[in-house]
DNA sequence: GATGAATGAGTATTCATTCAT
DNA sequence: AATGAATGAATACTCATTCAT
């Protein structure tokens, strides 16, 4: 690893410690600095800005996440059970980083670019993942189809969801609800694949 | 209702959006005027500051968070199912609260103050409110003795809680964490009180 | 006296009561209001802004101060030193006034024309009392010509004394060395009027 | 002297002219920054705020004034009399830094901590200047104690002269009967170690 | 690569002043 | 006569970002 890359790696750690204790805004580039005994400035010549750095942050976090989330969900014996953990795990995740990040409506929206590339540069990943669970479930299309579209389903429940809070409690309120949602869909469809009456 | 008191609502209802949206650091007193059509400086008149107009906006919505959950516990049967969801769904609430309005460590140290004075106001309808429940259980003490215990240990699991985090992830796995300390500590009590082997 | 008069009576009490507790920059409108028992818009009905009030109150303190000084002066038995007595005690007072409503440089500067327009009122009752001193001194001159000439050096002094001011130390060390001055061009101009060698 | 540190002192020659000004309230860090070609901003890269500022300022120039007060008792003959003007001048010093930068009442608290500061970093050199002027006076004790005693007892007589302020035209007079306070101690206690009847 | 230095835009709060009632 | 209500302009202080060296 570079010189350069090792930097990275240790500005990364600091702010990964940094927004985890102050959030995404109250997060400033001093405090990252100190962190990293560099001078505010300097992270500039490693990153574009703030929102690159968490960007990063959340990248780093995602992969890890799902590696792990991935991992656990093969050691569930009953298949529906495995679909409807990694989705379901998958939501509760990002309620964490939401809530971990101290992230507001706005920052969602002001984000929302990075999240998006991160989501599309992740979904091959993931469709590759749940299609080989689906594998032996599925008759007629591709396992590959059918998981890119519990994906897609799961994240517009959850982008719903987002974009109608806003108002007082409604956060929390949709998660749950969001969880229910995600589940029932998603055992509507695996049992529609599987014909079952 | 006065004109003055219309207009303290309606900066409160703008306020509750605001916060709710972009959390309490994030929320400018412009981002409530603009709402009110109000000049920034206008809310002033009605409010003594930025903390005062938070202050009211949480005690509305635990005035409201209150009624509803004493109305949900009425409805339990199982008498200790009546006390633990009472405790639980009390400490969700202030997880609600504190990620709703994006909270950091810092404001629940700035804001403390104002919490222990809602704190206080609340606890003698709490005490009294749990104590009803509590009646038919208690042979000895005082229900409203045993209701009081109750609550003040409830909220030193949260209080420790709240303390300890400000770890990585910490805020999720603590909540959790308290939420089966509080239900084990509340079952010892309740058993402890009807003798049982 | 009419009820208004009587209310701008009170008002002018309680300002002047303010203005020397806080001075005159730190002494907000609602410090006087409050001290009358009156809002604060009340308080522009009976004065333009608080520019005038504060006039008005130095009026009234000038008055007050002038009555005293004159009878002050009256009980010194050797001419000269009347004389010189008054021109020093009204510059000391100048510097009281000064001191008491911490104005500064910039200030006084913004209430010249206050100042002013409180000096030529003041000058006609200034020249014909110090020339009712000077009366039996003069022999040439009418005694008011020579009057006016001693105030309007002494004034003179002082002016240039507060001009250059703003540097540092400067107002302190600057009244004394005025008063110093004042003396010395006094005892010239009465003794030259007396022809003494 | 390097880079910084002669900003820093054309910030503090800047500020200075401010202060003398317009007094420490009325003077704007935009006032000082103007005058040093400075974003506001800026200034805060020098100086934590604008408290840490007026520090500096006063501490330069007792600095300045103690040097030359020094130097200008040591040519003093009568022992006595150097004692009593050193004390005197100081407690004059200190009306005209109050007067200079025109602080209020509420400024001499909130700046409180800043003037103990100063004011022990000064004393010790204070006394070891005092106990060398006492030094053929006293017998018995030491010099340095004696010193002591004085700084103590005449910043005592201001420091009540100073609380008990707050009421009109008070200012002026109580430093007054401060000064006379003072010299009258102050022969007390050097005619004492003399020893005279 | 690193940083000292600078700043524009923002953020809570205060206050003299205005005006409709 | 009195005031409730509103506001523009200030004011201390913060922070992401830039840039010359």
């Amino acid at each position: 690893m570079s010189k350069t890359d090792l930097k990275k790696e240790n500005i990364l750690k600091a702010a990964t410690e940094c927004f985890a204790r102050f959030g995404y805004d109250k997060t400033t580039l001093d405090d990252i600095g100190s962190a990293v005994k560099l001078n505010k400035a300097s992270l500039y010549y490693y990153y574009k800005n703030k929102e690159e750095i968490f960007n990063e942050v959340i990248l780093r976090e995602s992969s890890a996440f799902m590696e792990s989330l991935q991992a656990k969900v093969l050691e569930i014996e009953n298949p529906d059970d495995k679909v409807v953990t990694y989705l379901i795990e998958r939501l509760r995740y990002y309620r964490k980083v939401v809530n971990l990040h101290h992230l507001s409506i706005e920052n969602l929206r002001t984000l929302e670019p990075m999240f998006h590339k991160l989501y599309t540069e992740t979904m091959d990943l993931e469709i590759s993942f749940l299609g080989s669970i689906l594998k032996d479930k599925t008759q007629e299309s591709s396992p590959e189809k059918i998981a890119e579209t519990l994906l897609i389903v799961a994240d517009s429940l959850k982008h719903r969801a987002v974009q109608e809070s806003g108002k007082i409690f409604a956060s929390e309120v949709d998660y749950t609800q969001t969880e229910q949602e995600t589940e029932f869909v998603t055992h509507l469809i695996l049992r529609g694949l599987t014909k079952q009456p």
